[in-house]
DNA sequence: CTGTTTATGTACAGCACCGTACCGACTGAA
DNA sequence: TTCAGTCGGTACGGTGCTGTACATAAACAG
């Protein structure tokens, strides 16, 4: 399939990129589909491909020696999975699952980096991507440590609302606690808030948003921290 | 004075440039004396200067509009204060502040964006450290989440006996309380576990290291984590 | 030497998690 | 239609912090 006709086959940081730019790179992409838990990356390896998702939803995951995993951040249509590519290192620090299957456009490591070379705009989008990517990370870092486990569900939800078409979300209890790094109880108890206060509603393995300025109100600042700091490093770039 | 004569006067990862390159940059820098407390980036506020220690020790700190505080990094002799520079950012979004007073090598903003683009070698060392960076933010947010303060307080104080000249490390509790994002009473208590132990000793406003390997026992793994990705992204570059 | 400031020691109730466990309910395959 | 597997509801005691408070001790300025 050609991915330079068909705009609805895309990715919203491609999008910013110059016409020219962004034809010469599709043409070297392909899309793929992308299972649910299929892993992108995991830590130590060698990365092959950069990912750009179109409707599928991927997480980044610190993990740690002594067995803990905390997502740190969350690409969809408005990112890309294969940072350290751009930070000539060969191999992942974090780990990237599929949290949402779908589409996305993928290239391999070498053309990627090939790309880079050659596309200066490419190369400051990247960059800025980066650092959109540096905030949030810190951000989830410090709110982890201090937010209570409602607000963060609530955040999480908003966030991944964000990047899905529809308001039903396909996730169970216990995949998001694997997200926030709490005990699948834990979070039962969150949603539970939440749906108490008509703000979500949920049934085996699909949570549905009812009333999104609510959850906003319900979440801490982190996620409104978090878009603003894209618009202004991304969306800004006109 | 001339920076670009006396070796004592420098820092690790600039040390590691071609000699070229190297002389260039250390021409444009100016060496500042930076006080304890001194705020080098606030979050976003715009940053004028990149910073390159050569004996003080800065840490990075993620704010919440909350209030909450998280230290996610540390720069020493072995690191630079200023990545946004590197991405096309003007405004830093993490809080830069002096932990151990000392000299460092300070070049503009424009000078040192200018200076990345006519050195590639230069550009490839930044992106490494970046690199770095990432991964030990992603680990320092997992990490304040899982692991015990003993643990972390272990940890912290290994990674500031790296970068600091002897063994007697300047910093009060409620210093340490601010870092670690807990009470003050808390670090107490780890600390008088520490030092019951016999690996640390400590009075009013400083703590002495006594057992090295004693610390890294009792500390997570993070920091040999952290030690073995800097190995691996920035030493090994020869 | 005195009074002030700063740093550390300690205590106590409270709370948000934890690990674990077990049950019921739903789902999909046989 | 039954059964196995998955998912969510709930409960228990335990623990590692929290916020607060107050006391002691060292450092310092006068």
């Amino acid at each position: 399939m050609d991915c330079t006709t068909s705009p609805s086959y895309s990715n919203r940081l491609l999008d910013s990129l110059p016409e020219e730019d962004r034809k010469r790179f599709l043409a070297d992409c392909e899309i793929v589909d992308l299972a649910f838990g299929r892993k992108l990356a995991e830590p130590g390896e060698t990365i092959s491909y950069a990912f750009f998702p179109i409707d599928c939803l991927v997480s980044l995951i610190a993990t740690l020696e002594s067995g803990g995993r905390l997502e740190v951040s969350m690409a969809g249509n408005e990112g890309m999975v294969g940072f350290p590519l751009m930070l000539g290192a060969e191999k992942s620090s974090l780990q990237a699952v599929v949290q949402g299957a779908g589409a996305a456009l993928r290239m391999s490591s070498a053309c990627f980096q090939d790309h880079l070379e050659r596309s200066p705009a490419l190369e400051r989008l990247m960059k800025r991507y980066l650092n959109v990517l540096m905030s949030q990370i810190s951000q989830s870092a410090a709110c982890a440590h201090y937010h209570s486990l409602e607000a963060r569900t609530a955040r999480w939800l908003l966030m991944t609302h964000d990047r899905t078409r529809g308001d039903e979300l396909r996730i169970t209890h216990e995949f998001l606690s694997g997200m926030l790094g709490v005990r699948r109880a834990g979070v039962t108890l969150a949603a539970k808030a939440l749906q108490r206060r008509g703000l979500i509603d949920y049934q085996r393995g699909r949570i549905t948003v009812h009333d999104r300025p609510g959850l906003e109100a319900a979440s801490c600042r982190c996620y409104a921290t978090d878009r603003k700091t894209y618009g202004q490093m991304i969306e800004r770039l006109a």
